[in-house]
DNA sequence: GGCAATAGGCTTTTT
DNA sequence: GCCTATTGCC
């Protein structure tokens, strides 16, 4: 040991330690899951600093999520001491802040303001309206979607006209020009510009890069494996100069592909990084043998994966549970049921368990059975907090104070509350402003000179306009505190809640001041709080930041909120093809391989045990159906699974639909556990008598493809024929002859 | 312009 | 089945 200061190197294993201390030159980290890849990154801060005498601030290191970048930032300073000046934050948060800084250039309000897909979706709206494209026959979403895909891959609204093929391109090139030009007006950003606007801007001005290569010495990548494109090119232009770039990811953690996330960008990191050194870091810290074993067992069936065997030298530890319920509210009860049981053991306490699904539409069951039982539980996700209705109105305000150019809050919020503006009057001072190419606000205040404005309307935009204007002249002469307070009992935001007595109207008056009191927070935190800082924060934070890992609860969230998060004891839920793997993937080797990747980093979350579970029924908001296992379960290694017996709590309804257990076209074995099953379901074949819950009593007459993908022919007493897909199909089998 | 009734979308994942 | 946005009526 050199210094004694460096002491923590000694925690680290061979592997880790080289990562650590290869502090020149590209390096990528392949971690698998587990294996101390935080650690690794924070000792490299640490050692950087300490040995290799780096200024923090010379030091960039880019997370995933807010609280990623926060325990990482505790955990260096702690080594290292508190308000080092590290640059640690994510992507989108650490671009932010360095567009602010050059806001100048591209003629932007340093104010600028964030938005977010629902703000996205009313601007692309609002223009479709305007330029006369069905809304209904183009959905603003999908036309959003286009347009992000366009940005992420650094194409530009011109380059985009030039190659659109389709109608829908021809839309899509339509829109994207003005979509940028809005926002541009509105001196507004969506999520994409953050990471693109620099990139563009670094073009532009190479002594700004410069400028930026030279300040960040070191660049520090978590989670490389997430980084779409444009996230890519940035990363390569920071690190172009010094060549000092470590970035750690694991392939078989990539989850975000749908999101843009580029797989390559970690596959050909060495070709693209010539003379990169590649540390594996393998032995896994977290998960029992069992667990890893499972694990293993999954990713493995994927192809275009970087070869890894992750070890422990821990105990086998108990095998994983397969818990198999009849529908929903069975599935969470045997759930809840486990926890209690767990509990009760005193084995644990509720705080170590995390239920997970894919999605989040399947908490709220779970939820009520938890409620039922008197459990306490923090759900991470679902309705998010700052995208509610009153908590984006009351943001809304805030937004136009900082950035009185941002039209699309100023439309959100000129007539809310109620003060008698109403379409006909907002469309005319609208239409008056894009002829004088006014911003919304500067046009009201020229209320006077727009034409055919009844004067009730008049003077209530006048009202509105005055009430801005006060905000916009004391938000720097008062507290962020009181200001938003002063707003919120002017406004009567909350007060219009208060007065109605409803549960809705009491939830929301309850989330205003959960905002109130999350403004607080900020100004307490922040010395210099302003209203600029707070709202980007805002913008930019997830609920899993806000997730409070030390409040005694059982905690339910989306697997793939749970990346990067541990937790005791895991129970994986509705693993049942169409969900998990959710439908959308099943036609797509390339999606389903990400699912596969989904339900290993959910595995791998579990330090001691994992419950899996699927159901025969799921109701849908379309009714109800029946359901196969996953075909994850089965490829699951059966050595290390324990199948509790299926147990229905009372009498076993009757099922409809068709229960039968096919294994895929391929042929994997079906799994041992589910042939008691298969014998007792009645396989469709030509011949068979179904009573269909609409059509009625019919014959099978043709049977096409096997498993989730089966479809049948059903001739009925009318003589008519329908096609059906089984999974869906809503009838009992009868039997071969009836009377 | 305001309100109640109705239609239509949603259930993949999020910075 | 739930939530929001739109529509139609006052």
């Amino acid at each position: 040991m050199k210094n004694t200061s460096l002491f923590f190197l000694n925690e680290l294993n061979p592997a880790q330690r080289k990562a650590v201390e290869t502090t020149e030159g590209p390096v990528l980290v392949l971690a698998g899951a587990g294996s101390g890849k935080t650690r690794v990154l924070t000792f490299r801060i640490a050692y950087l600093v300490k040995e290799k005498k780096v200024p923090p601030w010379e030091i960039l290191a880019m997370t995933f999520t807010n609280k990623a970048a926060g325990e990482m930032r505790e955990r260096v300073e702690s080594l290292i001491g508190v308000n080092a000046g590290l640059w640690v934050g994510t992507f989108h948060s650490i671009f932010s802040k360095i567009l602010r800084w050059e806001s100048e250039l591209f003629n932007y309000s340093p104010d600028f303001v964030i938005y977010d897909t629902e703000d996205q979706e009313r601007l692309v709206k609002s223009i479709m309206n305007d330029m006369g494209v069905s809304i209904q026959q183009y959905p603003p979403k999908m036309i959003l979607s286009f347009i992000s895909r366009a940005k992420n891959n650094l194409i530009s609204p011109e380059t985009y006209s030039s190659s659109a093929k389709t109608v829908i391109e021809d839309i899509v090139s339509r829109v994207y020009p003005e979509y940028q030009n809005r926002l541009r007006s509105n001196h507004a950003f969506d999520f994409d510009d953050l990471i693109t606007i620099p990139i563009h801007l670094f073009d532009k001005y190479p002594d700004v890069l410069k400028k930026y290569q030279s300040r960040f010495r070191y660049v520090l990548v978590d989670e490389y494996q997430d980084t779409n494109r444009a996230q890519y090119m940035l990363i390569r232009y920071l690190a172009k100069e010094h060549r000092n770039i470590c970035v750690v990811g694991d392939d078989d953690q990539s989850i975000y592909r749908w999101r843009g996330a580029d797989i390559r960008n970690i596959l050909e990191f060495e070709k693209d990084f010539p003379g990169a050194q590649v540390f594996r870091l393998e032995q896994n810290y977290r998960s029992t043998q069992n667990i890893l074993t499972a694990a293993a067992s999954i990713v493995e069936k994927n192809k275009g994966r970087k070869e890894k065997k992750l070890w422990s030298n821990k105990e086998p530890g108990e095998k994983l549970d397969l818990l198999e319920a009849v529908d929903e509210r069975h599935e969470a009860e045997m759930v809840v049921e486990k926890i209690r049981e767990k509990v009760f053991k005193k084995k644990h306490t509720f705080r170590d368990f995390a239920i997970l699904y894919r999605t989040n539409a399947q908490s709220r069951v779970l939820e009520d059975s938890l409620r039922g039982r008197r459990i306490p539980y923090v759900i991470v996700g679902s309705v998010k907090f700052y995208e509610r209705k009153e908590i984006k109105d009351l943001l809304a305000y805030l937004k136009l104070i900082t950035n009185p150019k941002d039209d699309l809050s100023l439309k959100r919020i000129i007539n809310f509350p109620l003060r008698g503006i109403g379409v006909t009057t907002f469309s005319r001072i609208e239409k008056w402003a894009r002829e004088k190419s006014l911003n919304l606000f500067d046009a009201i205040e020229k209320i006077e000179e727009i034409p055919e404005i009844p004067v009730r309307s008049r003077r209530a935009i006048d009202q509105f306009y005055k009430l801005i204007s006060k905000y916009i002249d004391l938000k720097n002469k008062i507290s962020l505190n009181e200001l938003v307070h002063t707003l919120v009992d002017e406004t009567k935001l909350l007060n219009i809640y208060k007065e109605d007595n409803s549960i809705e109207s009491r939830r929301r008056a309850d989330n205003i001041r959960e905002f109130l009191a999350a403004v607080n927070e900020y100004a307490s935190r922040n010395k210099e709080a302003t209203l600029s800082g707070f709202l980007e924060e805002v913008s930019l934070i997830t609920d899993v930041d806000t997730w409070d890992d030390k409040k005694n609860a059982v905690t339910l969230m989306t697997l793939h909120s749970a990346k990067g998060l541990e937790f005791p004891v895991v129970f994986i839920t509705g693993l049942e093809e169409g969900l998990f793997p959710g439908y959308r993937s099943l036609e797509s080797p390339d999606a389903l391989e990400e699912e596969r990747r989904l339900f290993y980093v959910g595995l791998t979350r579990a330090r001691e045990k994992v419950y899996l579970s699927w159901s025969h029924r799921r109701s849908f908001f379309n009714g109800e159906n029946s359901r196969f296992p996953s075909r994850f379960l089965e490829e699951l290694d059966s050595n290390v699974v324990k199948i509790t017996v299926f147990s229905p709590r009372k009498a076993t309804g009757q099922f409809r639909g068709i229960i039968q257990h096919t294994p895929e076209e391929d042929s994997f074995s079906p799994h041992p556990s589910y042939e008691s099953f298969s014998q007792e379901e009645p396989i469709l074949a030509p011949g068979l008598w179904v009573m269909h819950q609409k059509y009625g009593k019919g014959r099978i007459v043709n049977v096409e493809g096997r498993g989730i993908k089966q479809k049948v022919t059903v001739e009925f007493e009318e003589g008519t024929q329908k096609k059906f897909i089984a999974q869906y199909a809503k009838f009992t089998i009868l039997g071969e002859n009836i009377d």
